[in-house]
DNA sequence: TGGCAGCTACCGCAAAAGGGGTATTTTGTA
DNA sequence: TACAAAATACCCCTTTTGCGGTAGCTGCCA
């Protein structure tokens, strides 16, 4: 079986580190070459042919806009985009520009091997964090790059119950734990508790946190 | 001078009998008189000739539903509107369904009388902290109303300095006191007692309703 | 049937927020 | 220049969060 050949493009130590282990570790994998910046960039893609482009684009010196370019000048060519953040705008932009998959760098080894696997095929694989962020997102937006993704898979991600949305409801709306559990019929304990799991959850570790996540996935007005 | 005639809509005790004093007192108005429903009030203002309505909306049994139906029945009934809240949204429905003016239930006397003589005269009056809200509403939203009230007026309302502002955002993206101190090179106290402030100003009493008030008026993304 | 996720509830402790003050300095402006 | 508003800083005190645990119960599913 053919490995996939993987070319990793970012100035962080341990994305580029951990990207090359990762690959080198694997059967299914083959790395194409490593490169810090655009020129390096370029000038590897059109001396080796490679299968998927491994991009942080958190990295200082990489934007939107390199990234247009690069595709431009390598059409066809799979992009699995690595980034920080998971605001809705951000991941718009990205995906906007012709990006197949986007995890975010806290993803774990097995979401990295199967966002690579996916996105050699020309599938689509998204972070379920991102998916969150995404999910408002008017389609026609991503249309124009829909064609050839007709797959759509996503990893873990945050999974929020039902009971800790009303809850991320509730203190949005301002009310104490205390008021809360009155609310619920439920003691003030399992209230923070809930808090505790979904600030555990969501990588956060205050009030205001909740409530711009409420915002953005528009659990309350 | 001909008197204001002024009917007063509404079940909330305070409101009724408040607004009944502040028209009782002043000799530029009179009171039509004051009704507990819908019913009392289609007899009153058929009965009665009135100039403005000054209506509680925020009263259990008082809805846009039956504002539309009243400016149906009454056309060209100018309209003062009382309400709880300042959202988007539900100030959007209310001026669209023909309301005049806009005032908060804690708008003091001076704002309810000023907001009293530029509805009888045809002209908006909006209560600044309503106006606040405003602001991002588009424009269209209110142009079916706009043709016969050029002139808007605004009462004093919320003014939240720069520095206020500055502290609203960072707060916002999740930083304490501590960690603001540090950022603005401030003391913890300053940024306590500018927290606390604005607080005041904007009628909340924790981080939440910072945030809710950071992300309507557009503070952060 | 065993494990896991979700909901519930509790404990203790430290840190932060919230609410009440007062007071000085800076700044803009009438 | 005098006054008002804003910005700064401090005090005391209570309540609420946030973080570290533990643990029983239910329902699902491999």
């Amino acid at each position: 079986m053919e490995r996939i050949k993987i070319v990793v493009a970012g100035d962080n130590y341990l994305f580029t580190k951990g990207m090359e282990c990762l690959i080198e570790e694997s059967l299914l994998f083959e790395l194409a070459g490593t490169v810090l910046n655009e020129i390096e960039l370029i000038d590897k893609l059109s001396n080796k042919q490679a299968d998927v482009l491994a991009i942080d684009i958190s990295s200082i010196g990489w934007s939107e806009d390199i990234l247009k370019r690069v595709m431009k000048y390598v059409p066809g060519l799979k992009v699995l985009a690595f980034n920080t953040v998971k605001q809705r705008n951000e991941i718009s932009v990205v995906l906007g520009s012709g990006v197949t998959s986007y995890l975010l760098l806290c993803c774990d080894k097995a979401e990295i091997t199967e966002a690579l696997l996916k996105t050699a095929k020309g599938e689509r694989f998204l972070c379920g964090k991102v998916l969150n962020a995404l999910i408002n997102i008017p389609k026609r937006e991503l249309d124009g790059h829909d064609a050839g993704c007709p797959l759509y898979s996503v990893c873990a991600g945050v999974n929020i119950s039902e009971r800790e949305m009303e809850i991320i409801r509730y203190v949005s709306e301002g009310l104490s734990n205390q008021e809360i559990a009155d609310k619920l019929f439920l003691s003030v304990h399992t209230v923070n508790t809930h808090r505790k799991n979904i600030m555990s959850k969501l990588g956060i570790n205050n009030t205001a946190g909740l409530v711009m996540y409420a915002v953005r996935n528009q659990l309350v007005s």
